[in-house]
DNA sequence: TCAGCGTCAGTAATGAACTAA
DNA sequence: ATTAGTTCATTACTGACGCTG
């Protein structure tokens, strides 16, 4: 039995009684990377909050880069240089902290596709080995089957001398036919190269996953 | 002065109260995996939000069961659909379309762990698989030579008799110094398992990645 | 046991750049 | 060019855990 709930949205309002300390600090116009391009008009408003006031929004470049080289040297944030840094960025210790949250989960994102591309084209280095090691033991379990031919024609040659068989080596001559299954003796028989098609992706691309396709 | 807001149903109230006392009652969506024991309160918003009206986070069970179904029947959301969603939801259409642009980041980020995970346990059994191919191909090659061996010795024996090579199979016997480059002669060498270490996580483990280490 | 802090996964919402019609 | 709809990147918040004192 559910607690009420049904038609919930939790309000909001009165809540106005704290901080406003922070009058403009944050929208500072960055035309960072590009500049030009008309500046695009957003709806603006939609129904809620109507006396919305100063919403989060974007920090400026220069409190970015500080952040972002504070989280190249460390990905961890104590609270020391928590607050170290949010008063030298003039923000809140919690946007800070908040911050590098973010970041930490950015990051773990784009660190899992780089292990991604890379173990990929590991996976393919080695289909292709697997591949020639593939032909390359069919190869020789041919020659080898060439080779006992070769030793039975020599055996049968030397009958009538001596017909007991006392090489050191023939213990091991016939245990082969277990995995003797040798297909087609053509060279380089890359019948097994389908695994080469097992998950076709660009790999090195950009979009290596056709991520918007199948459902669910 | 506020904009519109009429149809939303924000004017809920004192809902406030209940989504804290029973946090449990959304996100149903991650079956919380573990018991949650202790309650406990935490620092509430605070600063910052100030005149921030629009604090309506969550959405109800129902609301997102819908939402979750549609997704998963069409990951695209048509306006039509979305009005008539956003409508029989009692949400803005805007929402709608916010839960579904997130819903489909979220699946993307899904579905590269899972791909991520499908690709490792594939790649290591190539892996495995490459080994075994490995030494099944230095223990050929091992036999080849013995085989030729014995080839020789039969052909010394057989000194006297005939001195020629008129076997048919002659012609391709010794082409195999090229590859031949085998090692200790031991049974199953598996000097290559290395190749089982090359990155070694926790594969189908929720932990497989490191990602909390390096810096950078 | 309990309170406080830091962390994480999951969500909601916004803003910017892009893409067609 | 205007407009609506999208992706991507960000900012922020919530609830749950784990650890520590």
């Amino acid at each position: 039995m559910r607690i009420t709930m049904d038609n919930d949205q939790q309000l909001e309002d009165h809540m106005a009684l704290i901080s406003e300390l922070y009058p403009g600090v944050y929208t500072q116009i960055v035309p960072p990377v590009k500049e030009s391009k008309p500046r695009r008009r957003r709806k603006k408003n939609k129904g809620e909050g109507g006396a919305v006031g100063p919403r989060k929004r974007k920090l400026s470049e220069e409190q970015v880069n500080l952040l972002e080289q504070n989280f190249g040297s460390e990905h961890k944030l104590e609270s020391e240089r928590k607050d170290r840094l949010a008063s030298e960025l003039g923000l809140d210790p919690r946007q800070v902290a908040v911050w590098f949250q973010n970041r930490r989960a950015r990051w773990k994102n784009k660190k899992l596709e780089e292990e991604y591309a890379k173990l990929k084209s590991m996976h393919d280095g080695t289909v292709i080995e697997k591949c020639r090691l593939e032909s390359e033991l069919l190869n020789m379990k041919d020659r080898l089957i060439e080779s006992e031919k070769e030793i039975q024609r020599l055996l049968e040659r030397a009958d009538g001398p001596a017909a007991s068989s006392n090489s050191p080596s023939s213990s091991m001559s016939m245990s082969m036919d277990a995995n003797m299954d040798r297909r087609f003796p053509g060279e380089f028989a890359y019948e097994d190269a389908f695994y080469m098609q097992e998950n076709v992706y660009n790999v090195y691309g950009l979009d290596w996953m056709n991520l918007f396709d199948s459902r669910q």
